[in-house]
DNA sequence: CCCACTTTTGACGAATTCTTAAGGTTTCGC
DNA sequence: GCGAAACCTTAAGAATTCGTCAAAAGTGGG
């Protein structure tokens, strides 16, 4: 299989680097930088997750396509949530592999935080809990999905329209009044009094949260 | 299809936008910016490849993540080909599309948002900044708009009826006088006492910002 | 079916922004 | 220099925008 994939990569242009181990494989990317990593998850010493693991450890961003013959979709989800940028399943033919591997080495992997943060505010994107100054805050769904648009454009103005349409669906949503009245919310339960105002308003604009200057 | 995908991820804490044809599709992307987009290759108006096409012709990096009922091979590499980021064919696990979905935006280049500079001074389109020699600078709505006319068009004289019917693209505009007290409104604000004046008049004819070859 | 909670709306006052117009200043042709 | 046109500044009323509140409408659990 290795030998297979390898005559086709060079044919098609590309250098190769081939390795028989998972163990193999973390030192051949030690001692070199690769555009592209095709990486099968059957591996003798170290299983193909073993290995995204590590490399993804250590801060090791390179673009990574796993290969298998397993099918379950448990292992699919396992390898791209342990950092792999995509994932093919056997048989498969090779024009689709280079097309993913193409797709999958134009850009290079920007991890994105899992927890937003703006000041002593924090909203953690997976337990969707959120914190002020370590004190737990408790919010509403719509409250949520305002707060986390806010805090996924820290420090840019959002505009009222863009606001409305991505909370409520572009569908003829809600009256203007109302997002007045859930930043009201917003505020009673993020901005105390006492507290900096982190929600500012930008009138006739929209509002922003965090990074108002520089 | 599209309803039921909508609801899974805001049940996930995701903001979700959603567009029935391709080119809504476009426009949205146009107002918006996204984590990463869901695509299905059919729609009507204009196809998911179509719309890809555009996309990466504009230059947006957004993730793309395919989604449709074919299972050809042929429509996979086109559409990752065309600079989709991976491709997703029903009937799939809602797990799985998530997993994919956060494998596929964990990349993604932040397009750096275009900022205006016009010698010390700088207006940043995606945070409603302004600075002039690092200072921060508050303008309001009609101001904002009114320098950023000027300095989309940095050294170009432009005609005062060409900025009214801009700002005020309504029929029956505002009077004349209005222009040249939000000129000077701006000057108080940007061409502070002591500082290189920036916005010139250009008498009979209109304004310019930046400018001219001295 | 009721209750507790969330979402939405409408109204009102407060604050900000826009527009206009009047009077002052600069520029240009002669 | 002189006058006229163009432009600048300012102040004040008009208009818009925003925050808050209370109540209505919707939602889901028990």
């Amino acid at each position: 299989m290795a030998a297979l994939l390898e005559k086709g990569l060079r044919a098609e242009g590309h250098s190769v680097v081939t390795a028989h181990t998972g163990v193999n494989a973390l030192e051949a990317m030690q001692t070199w930088k690769f555009d592209a990593i095709v990486l099968d998850i059957m591996l003798p010493k170290l299983d193909g997750f073993g290995v995204v693991r590590r490399l993804r450890e250590r801060r090791d961003q390179t673009p990574i396509l796993m290969l298998t013959a397993r099918d379950a979709p448990a292992d699919k989800v396992k390898g791209l949530d342990l950092g792999a940028d995509d994932y093919l399943t056997k048989p498969f033919l090779f024009d689709e592999l280079l097309a993913r591997l193409r797709a999958v080495s134009r850009r290079g992997a920007i991890p994105r935080p899992a927890i937003l943060r703006v000041a002593d505010l924090t909203l953690d994107l997976a337990t969707h809990q959120i914190s002020r100054n370590g004190q737990p805050i408790e919010l509403t769904r719509t409250e949520f999905a305002l707060l986390e648009l806010l805090m996924r454009n820290a420090g840019r103005v959002l505009e009222r329209d863009a606001i409305i349409a991505a909370i409520w669906n572009t569908a003829e949503s809600v009256e203007d009044g109302t997002l007045n009245a859930f930043i009201s919310l917003l505020r009673q339960k993020i901005d105390r009094k006492g507290e900096v105002q982190l929600i500012e308003t930008v009138r006739g604009i929209g509002y922003r949260i965090g990074g108002g200057v520089k």
